[in-house]
DNA sequence: GCGACAG
DNA sequence: ATCTTGTCGC
C-alpha cells in the first residue's frame, strides 16, 4: 500500500517543491468535506480538463458548464498555457493550475460544482487537484481519475456500482463501474465542499447521456473532448 | 535495491 | 498525458 513516504519529491525538484509541499499541508487543513449545497439545488455543474502537445511544451485548459436539468451546454471556454512542470505524480496541481486560473475568469455563469479530471482528498496529503481548486475558487469540487493513485477498493463491481475507497482505514473515494460499456471503473474523491453521498447522486446521474456515451460524468467528458479538439487546432 | 506513482 | 498498430466484438 502507497504512503507518503513513496510520493517522495524527485532530486532535481527539491529546491522548487518543498514549499510547495508544505503548503500543500497547510492548505489541506482547511477543506470541508461537508455540503455546501444539496444534490437536488444543483442547477449548474462543469467539467475542466487539461490536454498537452506531443513536446509537452504547450497545454489547453478548458471547462464545459452544464445545466443539470436540461444538460445542455451553458458555457464553455479554453486558455492556452505552458506547463511549469512535468507530470511529477501528487504535484499534479503545480502543473495544470494556471491554465485553471485563466478559463475561470473567462466564464459567463459560476458553477455549483466543479468536476476535475484527477484527485480530490485520494492522495498522500489528502490534497490533490480537485481539493486545491476548490478551495482556491470557494466552490464546491470533486475529482475524477481514471487510474488509482493509493487506497484500496472491491474490484467486484456490477455495472453502475459503486465501491468504498480505504486508505488507513480511512474512506477517501468511490470507484464506480460505468453502466455503459465494458470499461475499467473511474476513481472519484470530493474535493472540498462536497460529501460522497451528493458525489455518487452526480456519477449516476450523469453517466446515462446517450448523446455522449461514456464512463466519465458527461461534463467532464464533454471538457476532455474539448481541450483535445482546440489543442489539435491551436498546434 | 526495486517497484509504484492522478495527468 | 500522447502516440500508435493490431485485434476483438456488436
Amino acid at each position: 500500500m502507497n504512503t507518503k513516504d513513496d510520493f517522495a519529491i524527485p532530486e532535481e525538484y527539491t529546491d522548487l517543491l518543498t514549499s510547495v509541499r508544505e503548503k500543500q499541508i497547510e492548505l489541506a487543513l482547511g477543506i470541508s468535506l461537508d455540503n455546501r449545497i444539496s444534490f437536488g439545488d444543483i442547477r449548474v455543474i462543469a467539467g475542466l480538463d487539461v490536454a498537452f502537445s506531443e513536446k509537452n511544451d504547450l497545454a489547453c485548459a478548458g471547462i464545459v458548464i452544464i445545466d443539470s436539468r436540461s444538460f445542455e451546454v451553458l458555457d464553455e471556454q479554453v486558455a492556452f498555457f505552458e506547463p511549469r512542470i512535468p507530470y511529477i505524480p501528487t504535484f499534479l496541481h503545480y502543473r495544470e493550475s494556471p491554465g485553471y486560473h485563466k478559463i475561470i475568469t473567462q466564464i459567463s455563469e459560476k458553477p455549483d460544482v466543479l468536476i476535475f479530471d484527477g484527485n480530490g482528498i485520494i492522495h498522500p496529503f489528502e490534497f490533490g487537484i480537485a481539493s486545491q481548486m476548490g478551495l482556491e475558487f470557494d466552490i464546491p469540487s470533486f475529482g475524477i481519475a481514471k487510474k488509482l493513485l493509493l487506497g484500496e477498493y472491491d474490484n467486484r463491481l456490477n455495472r453502475g456500482g459503486f465501491s468504498d475507497i480505504l486508505h488507513n482505514e480511512k474512506t477517501l473515494g468511490i470507484a464506480f463501474q460505468s453502466l455503459a460499456p465494458p470499461a475499467k471503473p473511474i476513481f472519484a474523491s470530493p474535493g472540498h465542499l462536497i460529501d460522497m453521498r451528493t458525489i455518487t447522486n452526480i456519477l449516476r446521474d450523469f453517466n446515462l447521456q446517450q448523446k455522449f456515451p461514456s464512463k466519465l460524468p458527461l461534463p467532464l467528458a464533454l471538457a476532455d473532448k474539448l481541450v483535445r479538439e482546440k489543442l489539435a487546432i491551436g498546434t
